[in-house]
Parts: structure tokens; C-alpha cells; sequence
DNA sequence: AGACTCTCTGAAAACGTTTACTTGGCGCCG
DNA sequence: CGGCGCCAAGTAAACGTTTTCAGAGAGTCT
């Protein structure tokens, strides 16, 4: 149906190498025949026809992008900021989601063999069948967000631990004492950074107390319905993300419990919708989006180069603690409204 | 570097024919060839090159899905839906992003001939070139809110006439005289419809009062300022998108003025967070992952059946009214809560 | 026992490009 | 005035598959 590059040549009556040399100006051509190509590819809505370019030229411009869920704010930014940085270098962006196991990943990478010319991953799974043998060999690849040894390639890694340290060390200096911390799932590698940096923010003399959550907002209501139920509820709740926050939230109001000022809280990721909630949410600002932005250039540098670049490099992406209102520890109306309008 | 069908051939010695039809298992084979081929390929890590296979196939299972912008979550909720439609059809998704005008949408189109099976493509733009020209002859199409006629394939609209014609009238039955409308940008088709709906709500004595806005928070905001500066401050505003109606919301709540008991507020989408401002945001509900996943079914029979199903048709996807406190006609609290958990 | 049919396998063409190599024409220099 | 190089254009191979076609071998029927 759709012209191919001999129609062009016959219409041009030149060789077929003539119309591909003239298309992509990769050696020169007379102004003659350079003119009739032109005119025959435009009369004929020509366009070259991508697999049989990619598949001798070995180049895709296209890279893959492999996420958890798309479900969420959290991913819709890193998509953008992946998608915004692809568009500036002329790539596009085959994106796919794994619901859930390596397994699935491991499918879905197979099958983007052929497909892209460098992979960004982000897959906190842990446990299962390891990505690395799965991927299709020398795909150039970027981690978001593993643990995974980055034997395959350069990783980025959002400062989960730091984080969460520094959210809990902020609780602990507002004079909380009793921190509980509602956990996200166990096999996810960034659930397990920010338990473990809860743990760090508490010191030496505190005690832990973790709920489970799976960072869906059902399961933060859970948690606080059970925390606003106990005999001895905490001072405080650190949530692992945004999501369960909310949810723990909107269970704290309906059992007439008062946030901050009868048990205070704060959450992960600080995701749009935090700043919007009453009381404001009291977080940690991760900026997924310039996260996505950075990987993506590295992954484009690791394809320009094969293998000499950034081989098994592990970048932290910082993090910032943004107080609010929900914590109890801030001066209120003002910084709601300023925040809210940037 | 990665192996091709022809080391698997080589290794499992026998012919690269027989290797193909084991894989696909398109003809018979017999069980010792079978088995061979299946050995050498898991041996050798052997993947499908994909563009090899779709070029001589004419299949690639990817579909492409062209967006005027990635940001917000009206998109996020859309690109899930058609992703998880996708991923239950076993086909790929690769997303594009135009920020702006049909010129460079139609230059994403070009680039996706013999990338994708078919098309999903949201454009409201108005005006400038069209796309019909630019479309690789013969891709099936789907389009979304557009005003463009739909020869080109089937189209799915929002009830954006019917959504902003309730919502007015709505408002007119609360009994709100001077209703303004902020609404979207002039070269989008549905800020156009929202804006004859608006019209057509108000009725023969209602006397429209419009207030230009680009879908942004920001022109939100500065509609709002300028409302509540206004000598005669409307009774209520009914903002084109949920948005510019959050936008307007501090704008008011900044001057002092109190909604929905000075001023009523209304938007239009049903985003995630209209649920959680203060107040509650009234609204018009779009589904948009239903949308997205109808939109892609659709596309999908077009592919299966180049040009006899479904040409030209016109579906609108239906809207709801969600009636919170912003507007001053709900029972306030219990509302939020309920909703706020679902 | 010979011919016919059926099934499995292999050889080769095709998909639409890019690119290395070849050819032919022309100008320049000796 | 003839050979030498250079440049533009064409020929053909290659990319990794799928698929058509033909051939070989085995089994069956007359």
C-alpha cells in the first residue's frame, strides 16, 4: 500500500541508492537528481518504512521503558520527565508495565529485543529470577531504583535511606517519641531502604514500631483505622509513601482524630496531591522526573558508547525534606498557599 | 553480538526453516527436530530480532499513541488504560508526546510508518495542518477528542457539550444568576464545546460572562484574582478543567473570599485531587481509562479488518455530573469521606 | 511391486532499507 | 593528445526473519 523507496526511485528514474543517499544527505548528490527525489517522495507521501531501516541500520531511536505500574502520579512524572529528555534527542519511548513479577519483566524485555536501542529499568522487585540473564545480551540498560548488583549497567537510585533517616530525625527533633512507620511491601527494594533509614532516624534510643502497608492508599487506611484504634497510639506516623498518607489520613479524620495535633504525619515522594490534602502532607520531595531525565541521557551516552561508559555506575538521586502542616512542626496557612501556587 | 536464527539453526543442525516453525509453531515438526531447536535456542539466549520479523510479517503488535501532552493525570489515566488493554492483547505500546501544534504531531506520525499497527491519537487542536495527509496511507486510525471529521477511521469524543451544559444548568437550578466561565484555550476543540455547552446551559435568559484560561493552574489563578477584584464578583465560576478550577480556588481563598458561600466553584474532568481539596471540588466525571481502553478495542478490530469495520463512526464517551461542596448544593461532609475512600 | 499420497525438511525468495563496491564520464596534468 | 584520478550514480549484498515451493522419504493401496 504505502510507497516504498523503489516507487520513489522509479518515479525519480534514479537507483534506489540514489533516493536513500538524497533522503539522508549522507553523500552527495547532484542538485538535478536531489531535486527529482525530493519531488517524487513528496507526490508520493514517502516515508521510509522503519523496520527495514532499523533492521540493517541497527538503530531503533527508540528506547524502552520498563516500569513496575503506570498507575499513579508517582510513574505519570517519570514517564514525562523520561518522555520530555527522548523528545529533545529525537528518540521515542516504547513503554510497557510488568504487573508485579521479574518473571513478567523478563517477558516483556525479551520481547523488546529488535525493538529499542537501550532499555531503562526500573524493577525494586526483589527475589525471583534475576533480570540480568533475561536481558537480551548487550542492551545497553539503566536501572531506576534496584538492588540489583549494576552489573548490567549504570543505575539511579533514589535516596530512599536518607530520606527516610531525615523525615524520622525531624520527628524525633519535634519532640515525638513514639514514631510508628507504616511499611510498604516486602519485596520492594525501596520499602525495605526506607524501613531501614526509619530505623536510622530513630537513634540509638528509639523504639520501632512498623505496620504493613503495600503503598496502596487502601492499606494506609487500614494502618490508621488500627492506629487510631489502639490502646496506645503513637505521637507520630511516617508513612513510606504519599499514598498511604492519605489514606492513613482520611482514617485518622473519620475516627475523630485530629492531624497534627493529636498524632502527626508525614509521608514519601511528596506526589502532587500531598500538597492539595488538609492538612497539608509533611513529606519527602523526590523528583522522579529529573530522575527519569538523568537516566535517560546516561542511557544515551551508553549507547554511543557500547561498553566503555559509565559500566556498573550507581548514582544516588537526593532527596528533600519538605515540612508542612502535618507534622506539627510548622507555621501554617502561609507556606500552604505558596506552595500551592508555585 | 546476540544470536540469530541461523546459529540456532547451526547448533541444532538443521535448517533455519525448521527453527522458524518450531518457534511459532506454524507447521509440524517432528519431536526430535522440536526438541533439538528448543535446546539450542535457550542455550544460545536466542530472541526474535523484531524488526526482522515485522518487516517481512508487516506486523509489529505495537500500536502507537500520540498525545498533545504527557503532563497531568488526565493523560496518566488515559495512557493507563489503553496500556492495560494493550498489555492483555500482547501488544506494545509506544507513546509520543506533541507539545503543541499538528505540524510536529504530524511529524511524530511520519516517523511511526512500520513502527506501530495502528493509531491511537488524541489531537484538539484546530487549525494548521491537517493530519489526514499526514498519516501513513492505510494505518488504521483512532481519534480522540478531535473535531476533525472522522474519515480517517473511528473516533471517540467526551460529552464535553453535554458535561459543561448540565453543570451550567446545575448551577442555574441552585439558583446562581451571574455565572462566569473560565474556559480553555481557543484552538482546542473541547475547550471550545465546554464553552457552547456553558452557553447552552445558561439558557435564553442567562447572560454569558467568559474569562479566557489555557487549561493551566496558573491561568486559573489569574482568572480568579481577577474575579475577586472584580466590582461585580459572579455568584459562581465554572471553570473549564478541574485545573484552572483549583487554580481559581486559592486565587479566592487568598482574597478572602469563601466557597462555595461567597462564590460557588465548579471544574470539569473529575482529576484525582479534586476529591481532596477544600473544599471539595464539583465536577463533571470523564473516564478516561475507559476511554482509552474503548478507543484501543476499537483499534484493535481495525487492524484485524483493514477497511470494512467500523469506518467513520463517532462514539461519545458519556460524562458524569459529581456534585461535592464547591458548588454549595451538597450536604457537605459525609459526601467527602465516601468518596475519598472508594 | 509400482505408483500415489502424505508429511517433514530444506532451499530460496521476499520484505525495504543502507552501504560497499563497481562503473562510467569528465577534467586535469604531463 | 592520452592516461590518471575523481566524483556521481548504479548494482548488489546484507540485515534476520517468514513463507512458498520443491524434494525426499515413508507408508499405503491396487
Amino acid at each position: 500500500m504505502a510507497a516504498t523507496i523503489k516507487d520513489v526511485a522509479r518515479r525519480a528514474r534514479v537507483s534506489i541508492a540514489s533516493v536513500s543517499r538524497t533522503l539522508n544527505n549522507s553523500s552527495s548528490v547532484t542538485p538535478g537528481v536531489r531535486e527529482r527525489v525530493l519531488r517524487a517522495a513528496s507526490r508520493l507521501h514517502y516515508t521510509p518504512h522503519a523496520a527495514a531501516r532499523s533492521l540493517i541500520s541497527r538503530r531503533t531511536h527508540t528506547i524502552g521503558l520498563l516500569l513496575p505500574d503506570i498507575h499513579g502520579e508517582y510513574f505519570s512524572e517519570l514517564i514525562r520527565g523520561v518522555d520530555r529528555a527522548a523528545r529533545a534527542r529525537g528518540l521515542h519511548l516504547l513503554v510497557s508495565s510488568t504487573h508485579g513479577n521479574n518473571a513478567e519483566a523478563a517477558d516483556a524485555l525479551r520481547s523488546m529485543n529488535g525493538r529499542v536501542d537501550g532499555l531503562l529499568m526500573m524493577s525494586p522487585y526483589i527475589g525471583g529470577a534475576s533480570l540480568e540473564d533475561a536481558l537480551p545480551s548487550g542492551l545497553p540498560t539503566v536501572l531506576m531504583n534496584t538492588h540489583e548488583p549494576a552489573g548490567i549497567g549504570a543505575a539511579f537510585v533514589v535516596d530512599d535511606f536518607g530520606g527516610a533517616r531525615a523525615m524520622t530525625a525531624h520527628l524525633v527533633a519535634a519532640g515525638y517519641e513514639d514514631i510508628a512507620h507504616i511499611r510498604g511491601p516486602g519485596n520492594d527494594f525501596q520499602s525495605l531502604e526506607r524501613v531501614r533509614g526509619y530505623r536510622a532516624g530513630l537513634g540509638a534510643g528509639g523504639v520501632a514500631r512498623v505496620i504493613d502497608g503495600d503503598f496502596t492508599e487502601e492499606s494506609g487506611y487500614l494502618a490508621g483505622r488500627t492506629l487510631a484504634a489502639s490502646d496506645t497510639p503513637p505521637q507520630a506516623v511516617f508513612a513510606a509513601n504519599d499514598t498511604m498518607a492519605i489514606g492513613c489520613l482520611f482514617a485518622l479524620t473519620e475516627a475523630g482524630v485530629r492531624v497534627p495535633h493529636d498524632i502527626a504525619l508525614a509521608g514519601f515522594d511528596d506526589i502532587p496531591i500531598a500538597r492539595f490534602v488538609s492538612p497539608p502532607l509533611t513529606t519527602v520531595r523526590v523528583d522522579v522526573a529529573e530522575m527519569g531525565r538523568r537516566a535517560l541521557e546516561s542511557l544515551v551516552v551508553a549507547i554511543a558508547d557500547p561498553d566503555a561508559a559509565g559500566r556498573s555506575s550507581i548514582e544516588t538521586v537526593p532527596v528533600e525534606l519538605v515540612v508542612r502542616t502535618s507534622c506539627g512542626a510548622d507555621s501554617g496557612h502561609r507556606t500552604r498557599c505558596k506552595e500551592a501556587r508555585e
